[in-house]
RNA sequence: CGGGGCGUAGCGCAGCCUGGUUAGCGCGCCUGCCUUGGGAGCAGGAGGUCGUAGGUUCGAAUCCUACCGCCCCGACCA
């Protein structure tokens, strides 16, 4: 492609409304623009990017087995209804009548479509197992979309889902997503882990998100430094440290705590450590309190809490609600004679002897003790992990990291199946639901990600398999007949050999060619200027390394092509 | 949906508080000259419903009201 030739509108300014640094980057490198809040128009530069991997998603996907299609993005609101989802999912499905005024909706996801189209075609178990995919456009109506293409209503995603006989073959189809899953983000060059997510109601390890470490990243992910073990933050089990203590139990003690509602007026207060007192924490779950146990130096998971009470919603509790479910001010809540529902962290029930509010304004309790003092409804894993814990599989010392969600995949069972009534006859004779997986890679979210993860003060630096052009010619003089003619040839025998490159033919000065090179973050920038009129020579330059060698033309030939072989990742 | 901020030329901004001829600046754009290894220089030029609507006033970019749009934090979500 002729620079001169293409709409690559490129800016020295960064637009005021582009916070995040690949936001900012893709305006200025004239990748996309916006149309309206978290709706994008993609330009050539940026099309090229996301068609890049596009293609290594659909090489892996049809090396794993999976079949592509494609389905609508208008949807009937019957299928929706069938599922139950036209109410659950809430305003970010888009509803809208069509000119005979049936419902309808703008796909967000294809559960129900797939679902659909499965149930007619197939019917026998020996049309399974079967994988699904397609390269589409999805939308969202977010609430608040922000970063760019990070999170935009309108996005491109690949989503597949698997179909098949029995919950064993569905585990092997989901295995085959995390491998083929992990081979795409490899060859798109990210630095990436597979974390366990929430899988809610599904349980077992048949959910995986996998993550780009970035620092923008909106999830925190506990990575393990030892072993393999990564974990969505709001997933990551807590191993219990140590056995119960075997301190003797002490006689329960009343105390008055004037005015020491908080966990650090108490300890001070107490001259203890918060390791030694116990929260009481009022939540209202879908609405109706409970009251959960931790220590005082740790942090109640809502997630956990979420799924552990099976409810929708948890919010923590104003001091009003908490006054009226139990008649106690907040800061003296205590566990002992507490009559509304209470779950404990599972670290409460090894603590001897511990402080807690008790339940009277300015008091305490010292030396509480788990059954001896109170009874609770359940002991569970419900607070958040820290890098004090170990790691749950072996215990090695965890990191946090910040990572952005490019991928999930996920064992859906037959819920979807058994809902919408798809069911195929197995060898038996009887009809059963298929056990279905669902997959998904946010196609224009892996070009953000990669960005985030690849740039530097100039620009971006694209890793090889992701970069539009290979490499650019930079046509120093186009006033040159000699540098001209060096640098069209140059263009037309690497095209010829397959290379993808951009020439900078345009009526620029150096500076204005160098700075924009750098910032669309071409791997490769060939030189073709006052050193070839001088002596023959060319310069190749790595834009990751900022090395550059110069050399005649057909020896640069010859080196591009390896160099851009050794950086493609297989 | 709660909190905060912002809408003036394609982009980045000043002017607004304290109303007053023709609304400025830098970059970009057009023409010409000149220049060609890190966003040059000179000269000339085009480009504006000051987000929209209403109000106050002799007079509104500036004050008031409503609405619309955009960004950030939170809640929520992939």
């Amino acid at each position: 492609m002729r620079y001169s030739q293409m709409l690559l509108p490129t800016l020295k300014e960064t637009p005021a409304d582009a916070e995040v640094i690949s936001h900012r980057l893709m305006l200025r490198a004239g990748f996309i623009r916006k149309l309206t809040a978290g709706i994008y128009s993609y330009l050539p530069y940026g099309l090229a990017a996301l068609r890049r991997v596009e293609t290594i998603v659909r090489e892996e996907m049809n090396r794993a087995g999976a079949q592509e299609l494609l389905l609508p993005m208008v949807q009937p609101a019957d299928l929706w209804i069938e599922t139950g989802r036209y109410e659950k999912y809430g305003p970010e499905l888009l509803r809208f009548k069509d000119r005979h005024d049936r419902e309808s909706c703008l796909g967000p996801t294809h559960e129900e479509v797939i679902t659909d189209l499965v149930r007619r075609e197939l019917h026998s178990y020996r049309d399974l197992p079967v994988n699904l995919y397609q390269i589409q456009t999805k939308f969202r109506d977010e609430v608040r979309p922000r970063f760019g293409l990070m999170r935009g209503r309108e996005f491109l995603m690949k989503d597949g889902y698997s179909f098949d006989v029995s919950d064993e073959q569905a585990d092997i189809s989901y295995m085959k997503m995390y491998e083929a899953y992990k081979r795409v983000f490899s060859r798109c060059g990210l630095t990436f882990r597979a974390v366990q997510a929430d899988s809610g109601a599904i349980g077992g390890n048949f959910s995986h998100e996998f993550m780009v470490l970035a620092e923008t990243g909106e999830d925190t992910i506990v990575v393990c430094t030892a072993c393999e073990y990564a974990a969505n933050m709001e997933k990551a089990e807590v191993k219990v440290v140590g056995p119960a203590s075997s301190e003797a139990m002490a006689d329960l003690e009343k105390i008055e705590t004037p005015g020491k509602r908080k966990v650090d007026a108490v300890c001070d207060f107490l001259g203890i450590e918060a390791a030694n007192l116990v929260k009481t924490m009022v939540y209202l779950a879908d609405g109706q309190p409970v009251t959960v146990l931790v220590r005082g130096d740790r942090e109640v998971e809502e997630i956990k809490l979420k799924n552990l009470l099976k409810v929708a919603d948890v919010v923590l509790a104003e001091d009003k609600q908490v006054f009226d479910a139990t008649g106690v001010p907040t800061g003296y809540l205590g566990p002992v004679g507490l009559t509304i529902r209470l779950v404990a962290d599972q670290e409460v029930v090894l603590m001897r002897n511990f402080v807690a509010g008790a339940n009277e304004k300015n008091h305490h309790l010292k030396n509480v003790n788990y059954e001896r003092d109170f009874q609770v409804e359940v002991v569970a894993d419900l607070r958040k992990i820290s890098t004090d814990d170990p790691c749950p599989v072996c215990g090695g010392r965890l990191e946090l990291t910040e990572g952005i969600e490019v991928g999930h995949i996920f064992k859906l069972g037959t819920t979807y199946s058994e809902k919408m009534n798809a069911v195929f006859q197995d060898s038996d004779g009887q009809e059963k639901p298929f056990v279905m997986g669902t997959y998904g890679i946010g196609v224009s979210r892996v070009v953000a990600a990669a960005i985030e993860q690849n740039h530097d003060e100039n620009g971006i630096i694209f890793p090889m398999p992701l970069a539009p052009y290979q490499a650019i010619i930079l046509n120093l003089d186009p006033k040159d007949e000699k540098i001209t003619a060096a640098a069209e040839g140059l263009y037309t025998d690497l095209v010829s050999e397959g290379v993808d490159v951009l020439l900078d033919d345009r009526d620029e000065r150096p500076g204005a060619k160098f700075k924009d090179a750098d910032l669309l973050g071409i791997p490769f920038r060939i030189t073709v200027g006052k050193k070839f009129g001088q002596d023959g020579i060319v310069e190749l330059r790595s834009r990751k390394t900022g090395e550059s060698d110069g050399m005649s033309p057909d020896r640069l030939k010859a080196e591009l092509l390896a160099r851009i072989a050794d950086e493609m990742v297989k």
